[in-house]
DNA sequence: GTCTATATGGGGATAGAC
DNA sequence: GTCTATCCCCATATAGAC
């Protein structure tokens, strides 16, 4: 058979929710792309947040599994040794910006869903997200904590989150600034984007303290 | 007079789009909270579109006035030579998150509202926004570029797009991450924000390059 | 300038035939 | 499993009295 209904429908709404949006996407335009009817949705999803779900549920999993797959390999390697924190960086954003993970027309559109839910989730989502997402910024914040020694846990926290920011705004958004009278845009291959944000991304996380935030010794 | 019934109506619209996002927010939650009837929003705005308008001419205008004026007297200062990338990061961030604007009780919002606009906008609130900010980037840049002369303008460009996702996200995002079993929540003092990502954002925009952009000497 | 009442459209969800 | 027709709610916007 080529592909049943229900991913038929799951494709195009992967597609609709990674180029437009979460909120912004109606299951009208959904069943439209799809060339469905309405009741379909709701007979294989329950709802409109059933589909949204079964959408990252189907991502979420194997990103995740890598991220801890590439941080699990590094840290039996090391040993009680740190990681480089480019290593860190490297294995938190990849696994979200690399096309390999399957060869489907979706793939491209993965960077941009995940960056979705981070910058586009509602409430809602985001308490259905923080199951598929949990343990995954624990663990790499503990890594960071050990790589980074002089900065206490608020300061990786934040900076952590500095670094998620920058990964969900650069993948997300279109990339235009107006420079001078005319808008520039950036295609972005993710690639070419993933080495220039865990360079920058890198260095920022290993940034000296003054000394107010730095971890006092016994 | 205490307050015009159009101050009043900006108000509450700043309170809530800062708050919830721009499309999250609906005409009769506005109406609700201001205290006043549909056809005011109307009279006095004309659509729901310029409202969201008057709500960010009234912000981003002093905003961005205030990051020039920071940016020309460091210039003036230096003469030809270049401004510490501490300095530019700094002027550009703090008008936002410094609540010294005007002491009005909206003045803690000024952060998440402008946020909002980066992350939240839809196309047509984007092109409106971008006469508001049109120039701030390009200068910016500029300033950037000649401080980090080793970086080609691609490099630059994206790294100062790093920079405003990590800020858009930072003050926008109630700072969430699961940590362990619990999440774990960070309120946020702007002003400590504000440190913290000028300290990160300087030197990820520092981070040197291994060859591949760097820029090429005749 | 301010209000009430209403028009018009789009959204998610469901019933019930096939 | 699939479709059509329809329900009900919520959104923006406007008309017209005061």
């Amino acid at each position: 058979m080529a592909e049943s209904t229900k991913d038929t429908i799951l494709d195009a709404a992967e597609q609709l929710f990674a180029t437009q949006g979460f909120a912004a996407t109606s299951l009208r335009a959904i069943i439209k792309a799809a060339g469905v009817n309405t009741a379909a949705i709701h007979y294989h999803f329950g709802s409109r947040a059933g589909l949204v779900e079964a959408v990252l549920a189907r991502r979420a999993g194997p990103v995740n599994a890598e991220r801890l797959r590439r941080l699990d390999a590094m840290e039996a390697r090391r040993g009680d040794g740190a990681i480089p924190v480019e290593d860190i960086v490297d294995a938190f954003v990849r696994p979200v910006l690399e096309r390999h993970l399957e060869a489907g027309a979706s793939a491209s559109l993965l960077p941009r869903l995940l960056g979705r839910v981070i910058i586009d989730a509602d409430d809602d989502l985001r308490d259905s997200v923080r199951g598929a997402f949990g343990g995954v910024a624990s663990r790499f914040l503990g890594a960071l904590s050990r790589s980074l020694p002089h900065l206490d846990e608020d300061e990786v926290f934040w900076r952590m989150h500095f670094v998620i920011g920058a990964m969900a705004f650069g993948v997300v958004m279109p990339c235009a600034m107006r420079d001078g009278e005319e808008v520039r845009f950036r295609a972005g291959d993710p690639e070419d984007m993933a080495r220039r944000l865990v360079r920058f991304a890198a260095a920022g996380l290993r940034a000296d303290v003054p000394h107010a935030s730095a971890k006092e010794r016994p």
